[in-house]
RNA sequence: GGGGGCGUAGUUCAGUUGGUUAGAACGUCGCCCUGUCACGGCGAAGGUCGCGGGUUCGAGUCCCGUCGCUCCCGCCA
């Protein structure tokens, strides 16, 4: 017999019945009659309930035996009567009859309960985290981005993609985000530093002749934390493709992200063929938002038109200094009590828009304040711009222009969610194409990049030569699921005239471009294929398949808001002598030299 | 860097208008219990109300500061 299981916890079947059986696992519940007593083994397969009574020298280690104890139990497999079986559990209608019982480690009183739905606070369970991760919802969330992953992987290889690893050690990319830094202690005062993404170096294995790449990739920015973001680091499913337009690029991945949300989505519906195109022009139009929900069904419109010169002398007004209005449907909402629309436009106001007008729709005709100043034929044009009915209402946000599309998306998902009309059943999928290529600075009036400086110009030289350079788009396109952005990339710039070219128009001279990204412009000197690709993020698409609003629920040891691991205690001080190594000195704010040696102090 | 929420037994929480000895549940420990599966019953231990200061005859409760967790804005090519 095998020194610690025959079997898992979650294996023993009817079937067993009379065998022999050894398990080894976690106390996971006791039930304790006196003379009689249950215990429930848990390993990561499942539980078995292992039962003895007073007579068996196994009675009193057991009963002595504390939650989350690791035990080996070897006894006779029996099965359940009628009654006593538990249709609840795969191994319910079996029991292991204790013979004999070997503690293998035992369990100091736990500061958080394994069995049981308790909720604990961020602290405890990031402080406790081997525990947190003992617990079903957790156990349950780790496995299905392991078989997310292999399942990722199956299909990436399928496609024809081979996998290849990108050092983590590299260089600082002057753009994007804040980088992190590892000192050199063979070049004194030089540092490496972790990538962002492995973005230079799948083009560089592009332009190396390898044709279709991908990695399980992790990414390193020391940016701040949000719910779907984990500070510091994070995984991407990094592809990139040679010799392929946009529509190659979309085609191949597609049924990638899709196969596998039909794999692990339990059944609900996931977007059916191509996913639907939306330019970034019109997603800000219609959804608000360049990461629409298309759950949500509400469209938005433009009725700036009908406010132009009206006799709701707010808006009119407004208009002539440049402001726009946008209407968001409210459906089968015109009858709602004056204290839901009012409730409404106090929300617009703690949200820092001047309010939320509306018009009701009645069936006995248009109603509420800004109808009353409308003429009727102003009235019509809206309710046909917008499609509304009688029996719904229409939302207005009148404001500069890129305010008002962005707080028009707000009001749009705020609506959906008082009206209760999203579909949280299914998987949604858009991809976001035709960004600008460049936008005006706001503060400065300077033309910038307004996203990858090294995606492709639509049209390419002859664009960048005689085109307006607002009215450039690139081959820049997001991958969008249920309002989380997946990912977002691009149709590369492989030609070193057109990047040059691009650059002047961003301000830059050619020796600035070449001083900031030479490795990869010499590159692409010596001749480049077309190429194109994406990053898919991981830890997203596994909260979405889990349906968890957090990113910590899908990752084994996060990191807090902070950027503090609270089991290994990163980031700490490091000794005098590993300082010396790497040729620094430490300069720090008063503040952080007090807390320091408070630390000090507490842990001596 | 800025704003919001939370912080009370080991844990999750309750705690009225500022007023006697700060409660409950789970967990822990002890006793009883031979068919439970969130077993049940009886009992006990367990608190610097995050920390510091202030107002007050009196502060868990009010005020100021600070720390921690969290959500959002900034940031995230």
């Amino acid at each position: 017999m095998h020194r610690y299981r025959t079997h898992t916890c979650g294996a023993l079947r009817q079937e067993n019945a009379g065998q022999e059986a050894r398990i080894s696992g976690w106390v996971h519940r006791k039930r304790d009659h006196g003379n009689l007593l249950f215990v429930d083994l848990r390993d990561q397969h499942g539980l078995t309930q292992c039962v003895t009574d007073i007579s068996s020298p196994a009675f009193k280690i057991l009963e002595a035996a504390r939650p989350e104890t690791v035990l080996c139990v070897t006894g006779k497999v029996v099965p359940r009567s009628g009654e006593t079986a538990n249709d609840k559990l795969p191994t319910g209608r079996i029991e292991l009859v204790v013979g004999t019982v070997d503690i293998l480690s035992e369990a100091a009183v736990l500061p958080m309960q394994v069995a049981g739905e308790q909720e604990y606070s961020e602290e405890m369970r990031l402080s406790y985290r081997f525990l947190d991760l003992r617990r079903e919802k957790m156990r349950d969330n780790m496995l299905l981005r392991s078989n997310v992953i292999a399942s990722l992987r199956r299909r990436m290889w399928a496609a024809g993609f081979h996998e290849y690893q990108t050092p983590i050690l590299t260089a600082s990319s002057p753009e994007g985000a804040r980088d992190f830094l590892v000192p050199s202690r063979i070049h004194p005062g030089k540092f490496y530093a972790l990538p962002q993404a492995p973005q230079q170096f799948k083009q560089l294995l592009m332009t190396s002749g390898f044709d279709r790449y991908f990695q399980i990739a992790p990414c390193f920015r020391d940016e701040d934390s949000r719910a779907d973001r984990s500070p510091g680091e994070f995984y991407q499913l990094d592809f990139e493709m040679a010799f392929v337009t946009q529509d190659d690029v979309f085609d191949t991945i597609t049924p990638v992200l899709a196969g596998v949300f039909e794999e692990f989505g339990n059944g609900r519906p996931v977007t059916q063929g191509a996913f639907p195109r939306i330019t970034y022009a019109d997603s800000m139009l219609k959804y608000g938002s360049d990461k629409p929900d298309l759950r949500n069904p509400l469209l938005i419109t433009d009725v700036t038109e009908a406010f132009k010169g009206s006799g709701f002398g707010l808006f009119a007004k407004n208009i002539d200094k440049g402001a726009i209005v946008r209407a968001i449907p409210g459906p089968k909402s015109s009858d709602q009590p004056r204290s839901w629309f009012d409730k409404l436009n106090e929300w617009a106001r703690e949200n820092g828009a001047g309010g939320l007008g509306y018009i009701q729709f009645k069936a006995e005709g248009p109603a509420g304040p800004i109808a009353k100043n409308l003429d009727a034929e102003r009235v019509a044009k809206i309710k046909a711009a917008t499609g509304a009915n009688d029996g719904d209402s229409v939302f207005f946000v009148c404001d500069q222009p890129e305010v008002a599309a962005k707080f028009s998306g707000l009001v749009r998902t705020k609506i959906c969610d008082e009206l209760g009309l999203l579909d949280r059943s299914k998987f949604m999928f858009c991809w976001i194409v035709d960004f600008p290529m460049f936008e005006r600075n706001k503060d400065t009036g300077q033309i910038e990049f307004s996203h990858n400086p090294f995606s492709m110009p639509q049209g390419g030289m002859e664009a960048l030569l005689n085109q307006d350079p607002l009215t450039i788009k690139a081959f820049q396109y997001d991958i969008v699921c249920n309002g989380v952005e997946l990912s977002s990339g691009a149709i590369r710039n492989h030609r070193p005239d057109i990047m040059y070219k691009a650059f002047e128009i961003a301000g830059y001279k050619n020796e600035d471009v070449e001083a900031r990204f030479g490795g990869m412009l010499n590159a692409f000197k010596y001749g480049a294929p077309p190429h194109g690709g994406s990053a898919p993020g991981i830890d997203r698409i596994v909260m979405l398949l889990a349906d968890e609003p957090n990113i910590r629920e899908v990752i084994l040891f996060p990191m807090t808001g902070r950027a503090e691991d609270l089991l290994m205690q990163a980031p700490n001080s490091v000794s005098e002598k590993q300082l010396r190594e790497l040729h620094i000195k430490l300069n720090l704010p008063k503040e952080s030299v007090a807390k320091a040696e408070v630390k000090t102090e507490a842990k001596a």
